[in-house]
DNA sequence: CTGTTAGCGCCTTCAT
DNA sequence: ATGAAGGCGCTAACAG
């Protein structure tokens, strides 16, 4: 059917192991005319190498494995084309995985790729614990975490790339602070994963270190209804901010722990019967494509994802070999826009 | 290394090729016991079959190729999330391309998968024409055009699936005409594909049933700085609003090409001083997830994606084999909200 | 510098 | 009902 090395090693009058050398680089074993009547016959011939036959006799594919909770999530869509096209320029094709922030469908698909010859695997994943993937470090396969900074008790071997979100959420609340607002609520899911708590932090103790007391602050962590849905965030956001702003003291600024939840608390807010950006100011995380889209503008924290994202395949492909179990923080980066920017000092009281 | 057929074939005391039969489900050609001394053997040794050598022997593989214009945009990331999750049902893992709505990109993926030995993929390109494909029709490739419906000319094998966007179109602009409004635009990037050609037509002709003079029809049609992008369709439909509520006789209603171009109308609409929803309706196309998170929520069609996805997988794998180049037409729904509900008829003038 | 050789792990006739 | 054997297309020793 599909033309194979052989008949390239015939029509170049040469062996298959020639044709084999030229199309692994190894020039240094032939005479450059050589080279180049196999390359003629190559090309002639339209021949493409059998990646199966490849894979079978090396163990090697140019594939990574790619799990995300879900690409239908905006952040996580935006990130995953940033990764296949990072990764096309080498030559790497991408498996998609969702996994719905569940740890068993994160070692399922791990499984999978295992056994498609997948050996590099950018998982994105903020769970505490990652002892689901211990065994497949084991066996040899590279995993690069995304999204979860390096925890204690993880395996050495793992490497992970995350923004800082400790800072993000200190200069969320900082820009809060400097606008005159006293009475601050943090919104966010389930605190289930390491970045939320880490945001949560920064937040706590950004508050604390200026000076206001516990009772000024709310923080929002909702339990969920068992399905731990990207796509809900929006709503619970929207819930959170009814409830707060019902509330005998309510508060007047809100951090949420992303950019969905973000969008719903504005929601929420403009369902009190207050303006955002006037009466209430509300800061994201994130900063993605929608933040700017919608009414008002979000003022957020934006990750530098395309550095991200090309960082983290630069380590899956080729840092990881060196230098295994590095954890790279990025820099966030505080982005105003009207969800604040009408606030004026003290006018927020 | 890992544990191979052979190996599993001691422990079970048979042939390598009963333990493949086993595989295979070809249990007549064994004992009922036999079957169950070898399926122990491949449970206690954790035996699981190397997919590049059965791909070598067979040509086969559980890989589908998904070609999207950009999974950042959410109409597509929901896409490929309910896609991933059907192929999944069936054994199958999704190689993730983002051709950026370019032929040449298309082929260049499509070529790549057949390297890959894939031969189901899931095209989503809606251009007018797919002359691109056919030689990779010919090798043998299945290929379901998604979002696209079946154009003159094309090869008879290719099987199509969309949702009805004249129908869409209809609906959308029936809907604003029975609230009363007279003057009416149409909001669109470049109008490269069918679907968009489709969507427009189904507005033109429905007001054009509705007695509405030529003139009091506009139709934005941005040629476009170059890039074809996703994402800068929300900032087209902005300077869109913008310029045509500028202009001696605005229009009072909006119907776009899709939700994120009326997203981007709905911020032109407020760009302009005029409040959505009360002074000018906006009616989208998609039904996306943000839809009914923005400020107003927005009015839209719905296309029944889940339906869509897996009834588009369910051709490639199965159905395709049997009736190739058949052409299905899913029936949207109109879904109102509030960037035209609180329009009262006539108020609109 | 180039060719010969021996598999990688599996499936699939064809014998037995 | 089971086994033996050949080969899918490629790479990497090892000869020459």
């Amino acid at each position: 059917m599909a033309v194979t090395i052989q008949e390239v090693a015939r029509a170049a009058n040469v062996s298959p192991s020639t044709v084999s050398n030229v199309l692994n680089g190894r020039d240094s074993r032939m005479l450059p005319e050589t080279k180049v009547r196999v390359e003629q016959a190559i090309a002639q011939l339209g021949y493409r190498p059998n990646r199966a036959a490849r894979q079978l006799r090396t163990g090697r594919i140019q594939m990574l494995g790619l799990v995300v909770p879900s690409v239908a999530n905006p952040f996580w869509g935006t990130f995953a084309q940033l990764v296949e096209s990072v990764a096309l320029r080498s030559g790497f094709r991408v498996l998609l995985c969702n996994s719905e922030r569940d740890p068993q469908r994160e070692a399922e698909y791990l499984e999978e790729l295992w056994a498609d010859g997948v050996s590099s695997v950018l998982l994105c994943s903020s769970l505490p614990s990652i002892s689901h993937v211990q065994p497949f470090l084991e066996r040899g396969m590279t995993i690069v975490a995304f999204d979860r900074t390096s925890q204690l008790g993880d395996p050495p071997s793992l490497t992970n790339v995350s923004v800082d979100n400790s800072l993000g959420a200190q200069l969320a609340t900082s820009h809060l602070l400097e606008l005159g607002h006293r009475r601050l609520a943090f919104v966010s899911g389930r605190v289930h994963s390491v970045n939320r708590k880490e945001r949560l932090d920064g937040f706590l103790s950004t508050v604390d270190r200026a000076g206001i007391a516990a009772n000024e602050v709310l923080v929002w962590k909702d339990s969920g209804s068992g399905r731990a849905g990207d796509l809900d965030a929006a709503e619970v956001g929207r819930a959170a901010a009814r409830e707060l702003l019902s509330r005998p003291c309510p508060p007047t600024a809100f951090v949420a722990t992303n950019d969905m939840f973000a969008i719903g608390v504005c929601a929420g807010v403009r369902d009190a019967g207050l303006r955002v950006g006037a009466d209430v100011s509300v800061v994201g995380f994130d900063d993605i494509m929608l933040a700017d889209l919608t009414f008002p503008a979000l003022t957020t924290i934006r990750q530098p994802l395309p550095g991200m994202a090309a960082a983290t395949v630069d380590y899956l492909l080729d840092g990881a070999a060196g230098q295994p179990g590095q954890s790279v923080l990025m820099r966030p980066e505080l982005i105003v826009r009207a969800s604040t920017g009408r606030c004026a000092t003290g006018e927020s009281q």
